[in-house]
This record gives C-alpha cells, sequence and structure tokens, in this order.
DNA sequence: TTAAAAAACTGATAAATATCAGCTTCTGCG
DNA sequence: CGCAGAAGCTGATATTTATCAGTTTTTTAA
C-alpha cells in the first residue's frame, strides 16, 4: 500500500483500525458493554499527559491528535488518529500515566470503554492479543520514521510530508479520490511539521506559487500530489 | 525510578530486558535451543534497515545502537540498547522489514533466535505475551518523548540529555555509583543528539569548561550531573 | 449582531546551527 | 614500526529557521 508507488504511506499509519474486527460478536458485545459515547468538538481535550488512564477511546468519527506540549505552548504533534481508530491504549497496558495529550480536531465522537473491559478482553480473546501486539509493532516503524523525518529533512520537506500524510487521512471521506480537502489550522501543521506557524503559512504560500496546492483558510486543496511528493524528497 | 529525583530516566529506556524472566525453565531453554551466539565487534553491522528478519537477537553483553540513515551519511540513532535486551523483534511481529538499522556500538556478544521459536513461545506462554505488550506499550512513551525533545530542544539541550541517558546505560558496568565513564564516539553523539559533529565537540568543550565533565578521547566523565540535568532543561 | 479573541499573515531581524576547509591527533593494520 | 585512514578539532562563513512586532482577517460567543 504505496502512495503513487513512492511514498510509504504505511509508514505513517498506526494499524488499529482494524483490530475490533479480529473479535467475535460476543466479544465485541462485551467490550462495549460499559462503553459511554461523548461527543467532542474540534479542540476539546480527550485526556492530558500526566494523567491517570480509565480506559480507551474508540473513535467513531473524527480526527484526533496525539501530542506534547513543550514547557507551555509549542506542541509537538506525535500521530494524527482516524476514525475506526483506538487510543490510549499504550498507556492501560504499560500501568503509566498518558505520555501525551490527545485533543479532537475536527467535531467527533468517541466512545470510552472501561479499562476492565479491555483488559478481560485482552485475556479472552488471544486473537485480539495477536493482532495489538502486531500494531503496537508496527508503531515502532511510524515513530522512528517520524524521529528521523524530525531530526534531518528541512521545514519545506517535513511540511510537504505532512502534507501527505494529511490527505491520505482526509481521503476516505470524500467519494472520489481527486480533489481532497484538508481541513487543518496552521498551527496543527506547525506543530506536525515541527516548524513555526509564521514559516507554515510563508512555506504554504510558497507551494501554492508553485501551483502545487490552494487553499481557501483551513481548507487546503492539493492539486499536484506528485510536485508535493518531489517536494518532500521522500523515498 | 527517577535520576536524582528530577531527570524522568524511565521514559528513556525500554523495558524488553526483564521479559525473558517470565519465561518457565522449559520455555526457556525451547526459546534458546536454537540460538547462535555471535560476537560482533564495535561498529559491526547487526541488522540493515529494508532487509527481512529471520529472528530476533538478545544482547547477552555490550551495547547496540538502533538507528536511521538518511539520504546517504548522517545517522539517526533512535535508540541505545544495553545487554540483557532483546532487538529485532518489532519487524518480526509486524511480519514487516526492519523500519532501522542496528550495530554494535562496543564488542558485543549477541545471541540470535529464530523467529518461529520466538512465535512458538510467545504462542504458548499469555505472561510472555503480556508483559511483550506492556514493554511495546511502555515503547511508546519512549519514542514520543525523543520526538517531543528533537522538535523542541536546542542542541545543547539534546547534547545533554544524550549524555544522562548514556550515563544510566554504562552505570550498572561501574561497580560504584560515582564516576561512569561512558565510552562513546563524536559521531555517536551526534546522531543521538541529532546535531553536526562539530558543534558536539564544541559543546562537549563548553562542558567542559564549566565543570561538568572530564574527557580524554572517548572516554566521558561527568563530574557534575546535577549541573548537567540542569544544562537539559528537562522536567 | 457585534465586540472580543483567536488565527492568519507580513516584513524585518536575530539566533541557532550547519557547512566548509583545513589541520591535528589518534588508531589499527600490514 | 610506520603509514593511511579515520576521528577529532578549529575558525570562518553560510544558511536555515525562529522570533518579534505589528496588521488584517476570521471565528466565536455574548
Amino acid at each position: 500500500m504505496s502512495l503513487s508507488g513512492i511514498f510509504p504511506i504505511d509508514r505513517w499509519n498506526f494499524t488499529t483500525q482494524s483490530i475490533l474486527n479480529t473479535l467475535s460478536e460476543e466479544e465485541y458485545a462485551e467490550l462495549v458493554a460499559n462503553q459511554s459515547d461523548q461527543k467532542y468538538l474540534k479542540g476539546d481535550v480527550i485526556f492530558r499527559e500526566g494523567s491517570v488512564p480509565a480506559g480507551i477511546f474508540l473513535i467513531r468519527s473524527g480526527k484526533v491528535k496525539k501530542y506534547k506540549v513543550d514547557n507551555l505552548a509549542k506542541e509537538q504533534i506525535i500521530y494524527v488518529a482516524n476514525h475506526g481508530e483506538l487510543i490510549g491504549y499504550h498507556a492501560v497496558l504499560s500501568e503509566e500515566r498518558y505520555p501525551d495529550s490527545a485533543a479532537a480536531i475536527e467535531d467527533s465522537l468517541i466512545s470510552f470503554i472501561p479499562k476492565e473491559d479491555f483488559i478481560s478482553i485482552l485475556h479472552r480473546s488471544p486473537v485480539f492479543t495477536q493482532r495489538l501486539l502486531k500494531a503496537l509493532s508496527h508503531e515502532f516503524t511510524v515513530l522512528a520514521n517520524t524521529i528521523s523525518v524530525i531530526a534531518q529533512r528541512t521545514a519545506p520537506e517535513r511540511l510537504a510530508i505532512a502534507l501527505i500524510v494529511l490527505r491520505e487521512k482526509y481521503k476516505d471521506e470524500e467519494s472520489g479520490e481527486k480533489d481532497i480537502i484538508l481541513n487543518v489550522s496552521r498551527m496543527d501543521l506547525a506543530g506536525m511539521a515541527g516548524i513555526a506557524q509564521e514559516n507554515v503559512i510563508r512555506l504554504l504560500k510558497e507551494f501554492k506559487a508553485e501551483g502545487i496546492l490552494e487553499s481557501d483558510g483551513r481548507k487546503i486543496l492539493i492539486k499536484d500530489i506528485k510536485r508535493l511528493i518531489k517536494k518532500s524528497n521522500y523515498r
């Protein structure tokens, strides 16, 4: 599953989306028996770094950023989770406090599942456990990839990569493959690419001038994905 | 387990060291039945990014860096694994190629365990599986931490952090807690901190002038860990 | 509806860090 | 032992990116 045959998009996505499919009907029913749904508006915090986890979250719809905040202000986005994905399970499994924070980057509907139910299913279903092991192992790939990009790529390259990755996350919402419109703030782009917000704006302007994308406020339309990939310098 | 009560060292170490202790004697015997030991000299590559895993590695003695190389040359170190730790299991579990490379940073004795044996034990021992889940979940903490440090900290801070982390890895080899001597090249320090080698040299000189450390070639003695922690600006 | 707040944007400047070129000192190997 | 190559080191310079101080526009909420 490689974007345009060149950009290894699988290196940028966790794989918790399909995990729940491994559960039998009964198991799934038990998992969600005590769930509680909650609507989060854009910007709402779901959990905060340092707090104690009481369960896990299943994103029914919407998108969520996982991020770490430095000495106040500047936030670095670690990962953007899409609908269908689980979040907050690391801290439950490692029996630690949350290592990062999570917030909705668009209006989202999210189910909370008490940790006891999650652990119980884990003990019950070996297949589920295996799939979770696989997903967690893949996350190493994703995060190692992120580390090397942030450490070694230039600002324009990192922004290009952030846009390519986001495009993929926004893809499934549109019916056709063409004209995928991202809806993301300059600040979140800055947080993903690890660059200053002002520079995101300047770089977006450049990309626009080069005909790579169009933008109207937070709506960004990527017109020339191939040139964007070239810009990202990724192989 | 917090260094001097201020630096959260547990945020910098994977926890595969004690995993094998969860195995019964029989299980352990089966795991290592087909192992083959190999000696790696400093600098020797253990596996390379992009190749297909055939098994996992147990570091009997020595230290190993896991790293990713950019468009030739510059390498970013993702993690330094110590004796007792397992490496190379992510790729086996996720059924992917290695996402990173591994090389010995000191002479090391390493056992290779065929992936079939590893998987077999995994299916056999639920406790082992649980502990592995826990370890993998904890790795998210470590890697997210690394991402935010590389993205948000200055070069002197990152170098200070690299030194603090390495000090902990070299600790157990010395009998006393005092006078821990690191043995690491400028290049590897540059790779860990994500800065240019020349700047590592300059910064080390500064730290030296400030009385924080002493160095003789690759041997680095941290004299004032408290000042180093202050320098790292970590909370 | 409108005032206030937040986000987007701009240009100028400062700071941090990389790069380059050359030199010196180690280190390992024939 | 000596030599070649690697690693360590230095100073000068270039480049990148952040920061600052505003202005304009958009969004939010009373």
